[in-house]
DNA sequence: CGGAATCCTTTCGGATACTG
DNA sequence: CAGTATCCGAAAGGATTCCG
């Protein structure tokens, strides 16, 4: 059936944006390409995005589940285990993230140039 | 020579994630769309990306041409005309925003059925 | 351990007025 | 037209404390 031709994120009202709003983070690209290796636990994926805190680990960890990218397992346990994993949905967003990261890695010398020079003209 | 294994944006100190966390960001990513087409003037972009106000748009084309992603071509003309086009490493980045974008726009549908049935849970 | 709640600071972003 | 400058409210995000 029809899909595409719907939707624009460049049209202001349209919910595609909303959604891109929220994938286009820089906090959700990070997650995702963690959780692009596996079902991960909430510290470890604390420690594998170096730097985040916690309020914004589990806020963005909400907003992904409620989007449907991420689902949240929890265990009946003291002291209680809750693990993340993409959904199906969500494994589809890993790629597109994992390459933006990789862009960003293998360009930062250059971005670094520019801001050098840019930053040198006055 | 080597570029890669020296940068990581899931490390919080490494300057990659700088650069990451300018280009996973919805203005980034719906103005370098719109460039991608080709060069425009400022009027233009601001019309092509809906809802963008004049400040944020200012503010953004100064970041990404500070990263050397965006040229700017000023013409002594009056009145005044400016135009933006990506730079050979902006257009290294149209495509993976790109994506993103289009990963929105053919998923929002299952994004906003996953938040309806999110919502529902209480 | 995985949060939720609170407080506080910083950044984002819109509106308006003004200028070359 | 394409900004710049200013003001202000909203949202992001960090630190800390408390709890099952």
């Amino acid at each position: 059936m029809s899909q595409q031709p719907d939707w624009n994120v460049l049209v202001s009202t349209c919910p595609s944006r909303t959604s891109l709003a929220r994938v286009a983070n820089k906090w959700t690209a990070m997650i995702v390409v963690v959780l692009g290796r596996g079902r991960l636990r909430f510290g470890d994926l604390r420690t594998a995005v170096e730097g985040i805190s916690g309020k914004v680990l589990t806020e963005t960890l909400r907003d992904l589940e409620r989007d449907g990218l991420v689902e949240r397992h929890v265990y009946a346990e003291m002291p209680p285990r809750v693990e993340y994993e993409l959904t199906a949905l969500g494994c589809t967003l890993h790629e597109p993230l994992l390459a933006l990261s990789r862009w960003a890695e293998q360009h930062i010398a250059k971005v670094l140039a520019a801001r050098e020079t840019y930053d040198a003209r006055r």
